[in-house]
DNA sequence: AACGCTTCTTAGCGATTGTTAACGAATTCG
DNA sequence: CGAATTCGTTAACAATCGCTAAGAAGCGTT
């Protein structure tokens, strides 16, 4: 049923019959069960994954053992460790499955391809790092600028990212608001207790 | 002379003669006096911008008033809004000239007009997000990741970054590396005296 | 139902950061 | 060339944050 897969890559232009026929015939289902992993790093001949349900995390361990979640996927979001399947190194960081995960996957180099094939597909492939680019400039910009008790208020108070407050362990937030579970449980008290908040 | 312009898109996929052919119309000239302005909130018809000589940085300005300055721009960088471009929207953010510049300019609707005319502009411009969102991912990582002194020993010791030490004062690297001038000062003078860092 | 693991909270301590302010040095601009 | 602004450092104080640790609550599993 690749029909999402299809809806999630129109979100970036036009999919023309031919140009998805030349897709489909990579298309695999995975399923992941809950802490498995859907790349690690070192791993060559990256995938392209799409979440048909379930939810992951991402990580980099770091060289003393210490994992640094930054980011999370939901159902219907794309996944992958983009930055290595870009600069074609291998990849540096884990993606691991919150709970079992359902998800279509498509080797990268098959997009590569796609790209170089079709002109459809191409456009597509800037969009997305377009898409990517902008997300992560939004959220640098924040991290940069604002305090970690104001990134945790901005976030209460974007109803697009409740996804995260709902879904997701205190302790991983806290990691990808770039603080300590420690820290957020504070924020949490001193709103909780201090009042209404405005941004 | 666009040659040097040339080169830059060249980084990124091959130029044909016939899709430079089609830019070099609409390539403008413009210098920049010391404090003005290349950019403003608000602006439309936004412009790519190739720098020629001299350095630019790139803030917000927050409602209260407050300039948040997170990027810098030297001597044969693109610059422009980036994500006002991508996303169609006016300008939020401001690009000033920290030294007189010369510099090269095309009119992003030129640009995205040549994505649709030549799938070799289409290819760059492809490659040109990835390459920014590839950039934009290290560097959320770093500032989620690393305390701000940890932060700044890193700039230190990656020497492609040293034109910012170099060339940026220091107040506004500070608020590169997210935190106040009076803490950067201070990061600074605990480095020289207590010694020998690693990393 | 009981066990064990994960998650969240709270506390204490030390260190770092933000804030404000003052001073001198350097730079810019008229 | 001189005045005005900008820039960097230092100090003092309050607040926040990271770290460590302990305990309670929740959840899953057997």
């Amino acid at each position: 049923m690749p029909h999402r897969l299809r809806a999630w890559f129109s979100k970036f232009g036009p999919v023309p019959d031919e140009a998805w026929a030349a897709l489909t015939p990579h298309v695999r289902p995975q399923a992941l069960a809950r802490h498995a992993a859907f790349v690690q790093p070192g791993d060559h001949d990256l995938l392209f994954g799409f979440l048909l349900t379930g939810a992951a995390r991402q990580f980099y361990l770091l060289p003393d053992g210490i994992e640094r979640t930054t980011y999370f996927f939901f159902q219907h979001d794309a996944l992958a460790d983009y930055r290595a399947c870009i600069l074609g190194q291998p990849a540096a960081l884990t993606i691991e499955a919150l709970t079992p995960c359902d998800l279509l996957t498509v080797p990268y180099a098959v997009l590569q391809a796609l790209y170089d094939a079709f002109p459809a597909w191409e456009r597509i492939g800037r969009r997305i790092a377009e898409y990517v680019a902008a997300g992560l400039e939004a959220r640098l910009v924040e991290t940069l600028t604002l305090s970690p008790e104001a990134r945790y208020r901005l976030l209460v108070a974007t109803p697009a990212k409740h996804k995260l407050l709902e879904q997701v362990p205190q302790h991983l937030l806290a990691a990808y608001l770039g603080i300590t579970p420690v820290s957020l449980s504070r924020i949490r008290a001193r709103l909780a207790s201090g009042g209404a908040a405005r941004l």
